[in-house]
DNA sequence: CGCACCTACTCAACTAGTTGAATAAGGCGG
DNA sequence: CCGCCTTATTCAACTAGTTGAGTAGGTGCG
């Protein structure tokens, strides 16, 4: 029900296909609703099905022809009467590694450790990303000034959210591996190393 | 797939019903992987076919009977393999209010207020809920100590992660919220109020 | 020159998650 | 004492999400 939306919302920033919008869902949109390309083609279909978004085959040389999508005038207010009417399902997070840590502990510890920097790894490149769309969106100007006098503040608030997140991420990963580092050092000598030279 | 480790891990805590787990599901599991009851009672059905838990009924007088679940050396033993391998699947996020906050462009700001307050509340509910989770965890310890010495701290650092998220879920409800007043003084006076005491 | 990857989709089959109701007994408030 | 809440679970029907393969031309790399 909400993948509907988000595509609608997705569709806000202009003319899409279906190709594209996978790529928006992966980069930004996936920070709070995740979706595989099927689903988009999926829910393109019903959407246009509706009258919500209208397609336009686009003819193209050298590539396979592509259905590009624009929100219609009914679509956008349906969007507009979802934007302002409270959520009917809380958030619902995903995260298997959380589990993993939950767990962690009838595991090898360097195994759980590789885990973690795996995610470190994830959401610096994912921050990276963030960081970099941000950049472009305030194009030199100052975030104060943006955020007075841009037309669309939503996108970059939602930014913020994914940027503060995997922030957030990052340090909680050092704190695990900190925890890691101290638990380890604890238990891998059960007797202390020699201090008198007999080996 | 992963709701089973889910399960399992949940187990880990010690005998439970389903009714049970659908409670620990909703306070603290819910934190990185939701469930309904109807996902849960499935779920157990299916795990303790696969032998990976026991159930044994409990005959009680004013209340119906239930099955408590344990997890058997099988389970056990699936689940350390489990916390040892990497995710195959990236975290996913389902927040239908980033849906609307990337949309809110359209909608009344008043509206979007109302949705951003109705998150802060939760917000803080929830971090509550886990602050008090905390405590009895630690009982009186201090939190470097407990991290040295517990024999689980899986738990531990997943509420500190439920912790971090909440805490940052309320900075960024804030900062919202500052964004949409300063909108709204900017654009509830097209014209700037009289200085000259003409009314 | 062959292989992998990119654009741009579609189809089919499957698994996971959601919703609503039913059952059944006791407790609690007005 | 009526109706709603809680405990504790099951059933059935549905919707949403996942996986894998197929099609088809083009680009880039060694």
């Amino acid at each position: 029900m909400s993948l509907k939306y988000a595509v609608l919302a997705a569709l806000l920033e202009g003319e899409a296909s279906g190709y594209e919008l996978s790529k928006v869902f992966d980069v930004s949109l996936a920070n709070f609703w995740a979706a595989t390309p099927q689903q988009l083609y999926r829910e393109l279909e019903r959407l246009a099905g509706e009258g919500l978004i209208q397609a336009r085959v686009v003819r193209q040389e050298r590539r396979p022809d592509k259905r590009m999508f624009t929100l219609t005038a009914a679509g956008r207010h349906d969007l507009d009467t979802f934007a302002a009417t409270p959520p009917r399902r809380p958030t619902a997070i995903r995260d298997e590694l959380l589990i993993k840590i939950q767990a962690m502990d009838g595991a090898d510890p360097e195994d759980t450790r590789a885990l973690v920097e795996e995610r470190e790894a994830w959401a610096r490149g994912k921050l990276a990303r963030y960081l970099r769309v941000r950049e472009r969106l305030l194009a030199g100007r100052g975030e104060e000034e943006y955020l007075r006098e841009a037309d669309r503040v939503g996108p970059y608030l939602t930014l913020l959210a994914g940027i503060a997140l995997e922030e957030e991420n990052l340090r909680w990963c050092a704190r695990v591996r900190e925890v890691l580092d101290r638990r380890a050092a604890r238990g891998e000598r059960p007797r202390p190393p020699a201090q008198d030279g007999t080996r």
